[in-house]
DNA sequence: AGAACGTATTTTGTATGCAATATAAACCCG
DNA sequence: CGGGTTTATATTGCATACAAAATACGTTCT
């Protein structure tokens, strides 16, 4: 018996991988209507697992289905994201609650590394490493909570308020305040505090959702 | 402009719903394999919104696409359970912090309306009313949260666990502890208590967690 | 010129057909 | 008889073809 066997991922999951990248990247923006045949032609697939691809898309929120219309990237209002944070927030605060008593001690270590290194990005100004240090933190987090179904949850959520979150400039001294918000993160989960840590992580959503809206506000 | 406009859903929404009906109400046990032919006569469509709609379903997490095998019904584990219950629990907890503020008056009236005619299925051992009127304050509850994100979030995991709970059959004496649990809940949210609300619907989840785990072990 | 109608074209929705893979059955050989 | 291999069948995956709806366009009429 063999059990290496390849697996070959069926191509709508393919697609739809494919898709929710663009849609992630902008290279699709929100309100883009999804063209079928111009979608079939650029990825070379038929019609048929482009459009289980975008069903999926749709279950997930990043599309909108228009009935004879086909579909739209779905766009992010203001009113979304005010739904979505304190969703978000009490589920990284729960991630967090479990990351506390569940994760290894060697895994915290590694996290305190990271965000030494996101603490030097801030320092030298680098946003796009300093964005991603802050957001393998989140991951790890929540991902230490053990809890899969979770972590897909937030995942979902956290698409969707992403791009809103994209066009987000912080100013410096809001910047300032998430990294001293990151610093009692990982202090609190070094002393394996759970009610600390899902104090902090709520607080922490809650200054980003005054960010974001903050940034959406100034660009109306 | 005519804005009533008639939209007939389409095919592969209204076999979703179908589908969806079908798994819920235990017509299509955990585990089936779903032959898409065999459907198709069944439902009179053809394979392509059928499929569209599977892919849907899988998305949602109430089917497991096996490539090349088809789909099955997704079957809810003991560990799936335990993953979901705490979140749930978070997200209850914060639907009834927001109900607490966001409710009007008149619809807590209602809830206590409905809250009374519970007790009087409870006390006359009437399962299946109990259990409509029991859902439907929890649902009145988390839609009182004016967050729809949330409202939705929280079905599509409730979806899982319901045929789970489906099997759980509660003790006389839990059962009274629900119950006595459902009084303190309307309490608090008569009281306006966002902090009390939530921490009782955090443990009202508990409760449900443990008679949940403890049907599930003992029918094993 | 502009609005309204009707036609043409595009685009989506659904059904069907063919290829590839998995499952079941028959068969052969030890 | 039983294990393993081959062949047949069924089922899924993908592509194409047709039908229905929506959009775009041109024409007509006021």
């Amino acid at each position: 018996m063999n059990s290496n066997v390849i697996v070959r991922a069926p191509l709508h999951v393919q697609v739809a991988e494919r898709l929710r990248l663009l849609i992630d990247s902008g290279g699709l923006a929100p309100g883009t209507r999804l063209n079928e045949n111009e979608l079939c032609q650029n990825m070379g697939v038929s019609r048929t697992p482009l459009r289980e691809a975008i069903r999926s898309l749709a279950t997930e929120g990043l599309v909108e289905l228009q009935p004879n219309r086909g579909a739209i990237v779905s766009v992010v209002s203001q009113e979304d994201v005010t739904e979505i944070l304190p969703i978000m927030a009490s589920l990284e605060g729960l991630g967090g609650r479990l990351a506390a008593v569940h994760m290894r001690t060697d895994q915290i270590k590694q996290i305190r590394q990271i965000h030494n290194q996101m603490v030097t990005h801030y320092q030298n100004n680098e946003v796009t490493e300093y964005f991603e240090t802050n957001r393998l933190i989140h991951d790890l987090i929540t991902e230490g909570s053990g809890n899969q179904t979770l972590v897909d949850t937030i995942n979902s959520l956290s698409a969707k308020v992403r791009r809103a979150r994209f066009s987000a400039q912080m100013t410096r001294e809001s910047w300032a305040k998430v990294v001293s918000e990151h610093e009692e993160m990982v202090t609190a989960l070094e002393a394996r505090d759970p009610d600390r840590l899902e104090a902090i992580l709520i607080q922490h959503v809650e200054t980003k959702r005054t960010t974001i809206l903050g940034s959406l506000q100034r660009s109306e």
